[in-house]
DNA sequence: CGGGGTGTTGATTTCTCTCAATTGACGTGG
DNA sequence: CCACGTCAATTGAGAGAAATCAACACCCCG
């Protein structure tokens, strides 16, 4: 059910040179969220994403097991990372939005324990280990992404917390909240408003429902005045009551506010 | 309900001085399943966790919010990562065993965005950041730590799809199987037994269930043949069979097998 | 001896799943 | 231009897994 990515076949077709993206880069854009980063900071993380492919949605970018050689990053699109069970349903254990990157892997040269897919159609930048590396000497580059690392295993915890512990309509609320500021980190939010991208049996894959109960969780939620969703524009209507309703607490994100003091 | 640690009040008293520990310091023991260690790197680990403190059972460690200084360093009994939701009701979204690293936000000099807890009595080694980052000068050991990181964040991957895709009684089996082989890895089991000091309550709290339920599960499974607990002490049957039973695919703790080749 | 924490068992309720059928949007091809 | 297929979303009805409420047995410890 999941097209394969002929990737040893025909890599030539797919890529594109981006060139330099005059700051709309969303990695940097992310980055910048934590660590001050200087102008050649910012050339350097634009050369090395420079190399992209688009790709079209609900591919495979890395199946589970294989060893992975470079770094994903999405550019643009929702992509996830996923774990088959064995009845061959899928769960999806997290998004990763523009700015994201997708894996860590190649730092430690494992194999990957999880697959990598797009859920839309994506531009996905590759970035090698060598090139990786060698932006980790910059002290900034590298701060921002031992934060980056830290927030994703955050978000997983909090994934976790969800699932495991809410009821489905404040589940959805709390992811709804996760994704507003998770997205205006990366200027692709409007006010409380974003585009989301997702089909409901999608977010019924990543909030361990069914596709009908998600459905008729939203229907709820749009008839009790939280949210409105109409052509994928997600409009919410108050945040703040929202995120109460949710049990939203934005502090994992490490997000604003915080700041910090040493090396 | 969970008893507060004094911890800047009373210092002294709990806080001595374990020595060289002669190979039995179970952080080295798990680090060496990746890394080959040498002598002197076994010997820094040591003196940096010479200091320990012996901490009584059901006790807060550190606090969700807090800026955390040093690391904690499980050297014997359970202590586990919670997070509490609104109504009160905690979850347990990871255990720490002997060998575990509490916590990585000293690097980041972040807050903490969960709470730490000891379960059972524990004998906890405090390592202070500048220590931390002294050992991790050593590229061995900055490997295995790198290596641990992943697979710290490869088990919350897996109690998510566990959680949210698997029924009760194969949820408690995962658990099992990876409870044993984390035990194995840093010497604490008995062929394919192990000691499980955990209450019902407190599997309850990390399975998402309700402790009645666990209690139901657990004698559906001791029935079943698959395993037998009697004080404490858990007996698996047939790891394979059990391991079937719980969908448990053991690559995501990157135990053994596994080679790598660079740096 | 009594009491609190722990585990067990039974009865009832609730949330969510599954199965099934229907609608609407969209794109393709005759 | 309309018929058709596909896919996403919706709605209804019935089933099932686990929660909750409640009572009770057990054990350790003061």
């Amino acid at each position: 059910m999941l097209k394969e990515l002929e990737e040893t076949r025909a890599p030539v077709p797919r890529v594109a040179l981006a060139g330099r993206m005059a700051g709309n880069n969303p990695f940097i854009t992310k980055l910048a969220n934590f660590a001050p980063l200087s102008g050649e900071d910012r050339l350097l993380i634009d050369d090395a994403s420079a190399l992209q492919r688009t790709i079209p949605a609900r591919t495979d970018l890395m199946p589970e097991g294989k060893l992975s050689s470079c770094f994903h990053l999405v550019i643009s699109g929702f992509a996830c990372r996923y774990k088959l069970l064995e009845h061959g349903r899928r769960h999806i254990v997290g998004y990763l939005v523009p700015g994201d990157c997708c894996d860590l892997h190649p730092v430690t040269m494992r194999t990957m324990d999880y697959s990598l897919a797009t859920l839309t159609d994506c531009q996905i930048a590759e970035i090698s280990a060598d090139c990786m590396l060698s932006l980790a000497q910059r002290p900034a580059i590298a701060d921002a992404l031992r934060w980056s690392a830290l927030v994703s295993e955050a978000i997983l915890r909090e994934w976790l917390v969800n699932i495991a512990g809410r009821p489905a309509d404040q589940r959805v609320a709390h992811l709804l909240c996760e994704l507003l500021l998770r997205l205006r980190a990366v200027g692709m939010d409007y006010g409380e408003s974003f585009y989301l991208p997702l089909t409901q049996q999608q977010l019924a894959e990543t909030l361990a429902l069914s596709s009908v109960h998600v459905s008729r969780t939203f229907t709820r939620l749009r008839e009790s005045g939280l949210i409105n969703l109409r052509n994928k524009q997600l409009i919410i209507r108050d945040f703040e009551e929202l995120a109460a309703f949710g049990g939203f607490n934005p502090n994992y994100l490490h997000l604003g506010s915080e700041r910090r003091h040493s090396s």
